[in-house]
DNA sequence: CGCTATATTGAGCTACATCAAGCGAAGTGG
DNA sequence: CCACTTCGCTTGATGTAGCTCAATATAGCG
């Protein structure tokens, strides 16, 4: 692999930063400047609804989403499902965060390209790098926080606050305030995602139409006319996305 | 500092074998043989109840359990709770895995003693040392494990799976079967591991000790007689400890 | 314009929370 | 050494949030 020390992984550091990679078919992309020969790269379009499998092969499998959006999810051996975090465009997502016993995938919400890239063989390179070795910490720790919140939110939160922070956490994405949220999921994904059902779902949405928090479009399109009234009804703080980046990007978390 | 990097943090990986720290008065530690200079080493004494403030100051401030158990715990503004996760004696706890908004402590369950190692001022060496780097991601990826497996619990397992769960969890850290284990904890701190209420805690273990499931010595201590049947009632497996070391320590997740 | 998948809504039930009383073990002070 | 307090555990009675099941309604797509 011609892999350029210098720069080649400081896109890494943004991993939301990450569009598409140039293997991929596509422009730019952490695995760019790393020129990973062809056979180390896969790609898959995903239907909604279909999955990848996550084995525990190591940690230097990762997948990228270029193109719609997915989620990693949980199954018991019954079938209930548990959504353990959404992922967006841009997403880095390391293969093998699943564990050895419960079946772990990454989830199609929408129809979606996913890019795969497996390091494995430069396993020994790529361990004497610490530039890789601190960007893959970070997409970690990330992960670690995301994680954190939302397992706080299950234990803690009744079900009108898990949605109204869910709402908040989509809004949160986009900058601008008042504008168009597209949720990308169905009422089941969310309520997969809240610990929930779905109909409690769609009745707690409407309750919350009802109190005017939130406007709805669509069912799936919605604003949020004030924000801050939303958290007010909060105990929590809604985490801004990138904030982990923006912040540790400079002192980091692993400097 | 003075630091032998052929094996200085082999006993890393192991982060549940790692003991006592010498400067911290005991034989062994992760730290011990990086002989890091007094100044960057504290014990706090903690009674039960007490607890440390996890700041945002980077991954490279370690705290780790010498004596008695603790916990890592989220607090909402209204004051409501959350164990994210209960930390025995040997646990290594990176000090800020804390969210930038949410207030997080390690918590003494039982009274504690806690040497705190900080290695900031070691920041740049260590970055680029290739075995420190590894030992901390797997440190940060255990952490995500566990988290994801408590997530998936508290989304999608009812009261009884929960309790069940957290008793075979408890159970599965001592290798002998039968044997009596000890829980270091309350039931208001098992309710809030586990998203419950410390009434519902204490109704559901009296169901489960009728069910001849378990067998209650006091209050704090029980055996399990037929571990299998506890698993046989629960639609996830219970994971085992140090899973992760035996099976990551050859392989590895980070080689 | 129909068809299917998804969303909404209601009625009824259950699991869990809340509130409150009683109990036992450990600690404290006279 | 024993009464008294305190703290944690248990247990009951009662309310309610969220689940289940079932009946529409709506959206999106051919």
């Amino acid at each position: 692999m011609n892999y350029d020390s210098g720069r080649k992984l400081h896109s890494w550091t943004g991993a939301n930063s990450i569009s598409l990679c140039s293997e991929c078919g596509s422009s730019e992309c952490a695995f760019g400047k790393m020129e990973p020969p062809r056979s180390s790269i896969h790609r898959h379009h995903l239907e909604r609804g279909q999955s990848l499998e996550c084995h525990d092969s190591g940690c230097l499998r990762f997948w990228i989403v270029e193109l719609g959006n997915a989620a990693i999810s949980t199954f018991f051996r019954d079938g209930r499902r548990q959504i353990l975090s959404v992922e967006y465009v841009g997403a880095v997502v390391c293969g093998s965060m699943a564990m050895e016993e419960s079946e772990q995938r990454l989830e199609a919400l929408t129809d979606c390209d996913i890019c795969e890239v497996d390091l494995t063989p430069w396993a020994h390179e790529l361990r004497r790098d610490p530039d890789f070795m601190t960007a893959t910490f970070q997409l970690m720790h990330d992960r670690l926080e995301k994680s954190t919140t939302h397992l706080a939110m299950l234990g803690r939160l009744d079900s009108q606050e898990r949605v109204l922070f869910f709402l908040a956490e989509m809004a949160a994405r986009h900058s601008d305030k008042g504008s168009i949220v597209t949720l990308p999921m169905s009422r089941e994904d969310i309520a997969d995602y809240l610990g929930l059902n779905s109909d409690s779902v769609s009745r707690i949405l409407s309750r919350i139409r009802k109190s005017g928090l939130v406007r709805f479009l669509s069912p799936t399109e919605f604003t949020v006319p004030d924000i801050a009234a939303v958290e007010r009804r909060l105990p929590v703080a809604v985490p801004k996305p990138h904030a982990a980046q923006t912040s540790h990007g400079v002192g980091g978390h692993m400097p």
